[in-house]
DNA sequence: GGTGCCATGTAACGCGTTACATGATTAT
DNA sequence: ATAATCATGTAACGCGTTACATGGCACC
């Protein structure tokens, strides 16, 4: 969110009613519409850590709104957003924290947690396919960022299939 | 943290400090030592949630500490725990969210992004390659779990770098 | 002339991280 | 002796989610 405002805040002040609506449709339909909530604490907390600068503007017949404005501060750390690759995230996963301790505890089978969390791979890329071609040939129109978003999911569930063979080997040769 | 401390405490109760001396041994090499307030904050939500029980423990020698025990919902919560497979996270990726943001704002070249990420990725990549054949052959023994939190690593490394040649490939028709 | 949506937010909570507090024990 | 480490934690903050508040306008 942070870098996300503030790289919006780049081409003029804007407020977070508006901010929301420009986020939600530069990504329909790859993610679900952002939290209002977290737009505007997010402004507040850049205004407070002085990257953001917030003025009151009244308005008839509506309530009066806060607009925001990238401060010197704010353009350079847009900027440096730009310019720096991000590590890819370093996750602790859930599952494999499951049958690990699974293991542990004795009290469950690796091997059927293994089969059940596959199928619900299976079934979520099926799924995660199914909406890709259905996206695709109506309209081959301006957006695209609805398709690779599911392209990304696509591959990181044929990469965690990859990880269950991998994990299934491993517990059997410990436990098998 | 919620399920892994649940999992735990199904073999006996025990205390905030041996969870998580515990869950740094299952883990050891995988993930970094787990944070101690946090197991603490986590055990303190699952008394309140009636998950698990606290009860103080005098010490000599030592600060009193609190012992927890599950309930029994807390029993059934590590059952259905184990007997329920998880979706596969849907992530807000940041790095797709800056290629579009950068495409709207025009101030960047989203090629370039493209490039200097996948160097970034291959980086880690190499590094992930170097820390997997370095525990492989001294330590062949009981563990393993860090050689599978690490292929894990590698195989959504290598996942992310397929997706940034379809996202390059995708701002290349757009603008080029 | 109500019902619901638009526009603008605030408040409460979950869960994770970092930093701090404190008294005993071990290491040098 | 003094410093590090062990054994318990608490407090503050970040960022995300869900729920609530409120006053005008649009529709039926």
């Amino acid at each position: 969110m942070r870098n996300a405002i503030l790289s919006l805040l780049a081409r003029g002040p804007s407020h977070g009613y508006e901010l929301k609506q420009q986020l939600d449709s530069a990504f329909a339909g790859a993610w679900p519409p952002v939290n209002v909530g977290q737009v505007y604490s997010t402004l507040q907390r850049l205004d407070k850590d002085g990257l953001v600068r917030g003025v009151e503007v009244q308005q008839a017949g509506r309530p009066p709104r806060t607009d925001y404005e990238l401060t010197g501060q704010g353009i350079e750390e847009v900027r440096l957003w730009f310019a720096t690759p991000a590590d890819a995230p370093r996750l602790r996963d859930d599952f494999l924290m499951k049958v690990v301790l699974a293991g542990k505890t004795g009290a469950e089978d690796p091997a059927q947690l293994v089969t059940r969390q596959r199928e619900r791979y299976l079934q979520s890329l099926a799924e995660i396919e199914r909406l890709a071609s259905s996206i695709r040939p109506p309209a081959g129109s301006a957006d695209g960022v609805a398709a690779m978003a599911l392209e990304g999911a696509a591959l990181h569930l044929q990469a965690d299939l990859k990880w269950l063979d991998a994990i299934e080997a491993w517990t059997l040769t410990r436990n098998g």
